[in-house]
DNA sequence: ACCTGAACACCGTTCAAGT
DNA sequence: ACCTGAACACCGTTCAAGT
């Protein structure tokens, strides 16, 4: 029983390599952009991207991934900074605000709750971190007894689907929340 | 002056199938449905795909159109059946039911609120009966009366778009247009 | 006026050959 | 163990040639 050998140096640049050059990309062209013009511009041959995401779900979950940490964290934060409601206001405005970066990654963000892929952990952190904000307004009396983070993560997923689509609905952002929150505030 | 002449025959016949057989394969394969794939079904040549609908955008608006249309119907019909926040409530079920139909399909109608496509005038006519039935609910004094119809489109679009992108959010779909409506309730 | 289908440049995917 | 790049089948788009 011998320890899984640590993957080699230079497959290791050259992942770290891609996961960067798609971001590039992608926030350019859209979660559409062109596989082959990443691995070109990574300066990688196409087998090698293909060894390390064997589809384009793979790649683009990667970057997925780091952004559902980088949003559980800040979850965390400011639930240690701000009262439970405007917390959680707060943490739905940075959601919904951010993925308009990646254009046309929402979908399949939302689509990602479901599978098992790599994606579920950080995917699964991500919404427990919006659990427990939800869970905070809740304890508080703001929010209703009744409704879940599952609720929680459609309606703003749907929000950030949508304004991702237009800059017209985009300049609607802060009001969709307001109006979700009104529907979820206890009364 | 002479009038426009009207379309020669096998144009206008090579039009409709194509419409026919597009509305078949994208609720096969979705929006991303190969062009190519339609104009051999269709029995015609790629040419004549590309004179009928230049463009994609140009394909899938006249299907949305056509569903356009017949919500905006549906509107006015369940406004002479129902009271005003039922029939506001069947409206937007039946409006965020039938987008599976043409899996990734929502994003783009959403899109279509803005651009003057020729889709335009079916989207504005949609979102007009809409307005209808939420002005409705806002006489009875059920709905708040400062939201417009831009919420209800953009909130509802959401949902529509969510529950499209798996079957677990789709079992979600009445319980988070009542939570929705909860947002928009006059309390 | 309208249609056909071949031609072009591109893409995603695979895989033999290299180091 | 990992990488390269050519090969394959496909796609969207255009356009000369037909009727």
């Amino acid at each position: 029983m011998t320890e899984p050998r640590a993957p080699r140096a230079d497959a290791r640049r050259n992942r770290a390599i891609l996961l960067d050059v798609a971001a590039e990309v992608v926030a350019e062209q859209g979660a559409q952009a062109s596989l082959r013009d990443i691995a070109r511009r990574a300066g990688v041959g196409m087998g090698t991207l293909y060894r390390h995401f064997a589809t384009r779900e793979e790649l683009l979950g990667a970057l997925l991934g780091a952004r559902f940490d980088r949003l559980a964290a800040r979850a965390d934060a400011l639930a240690a900074e701000l009262p439970p409601l405007e917390a959680l206001t707060a943490w739905l405005d940075e959601f919904t605000a951010g993925t308009t970066v990646y254009r046309g990654l929402a979908p399949s963000l939302m689509a990602s709750a479901d599978g098992d892929s790599p994606l579920k952990a950080s995917c699964d952190a991500f919404r427990e971190a919006g659990g427990r904000l939800l869970a905070r307004a809740q304890a508080s009396g703001d929010i209703r007894p009744d409704v879940d983070g599952g609720d929680l993560f459609a309606l703003a997923g749907g929000v950030a689907t949508v304004v991702d689509q237009s800059p017209v609905l985009a300049a609607r952002r802060e009001r969709l929340i307001e109006l979700i929150l009104g529907g979820l505030r206890a009364r």
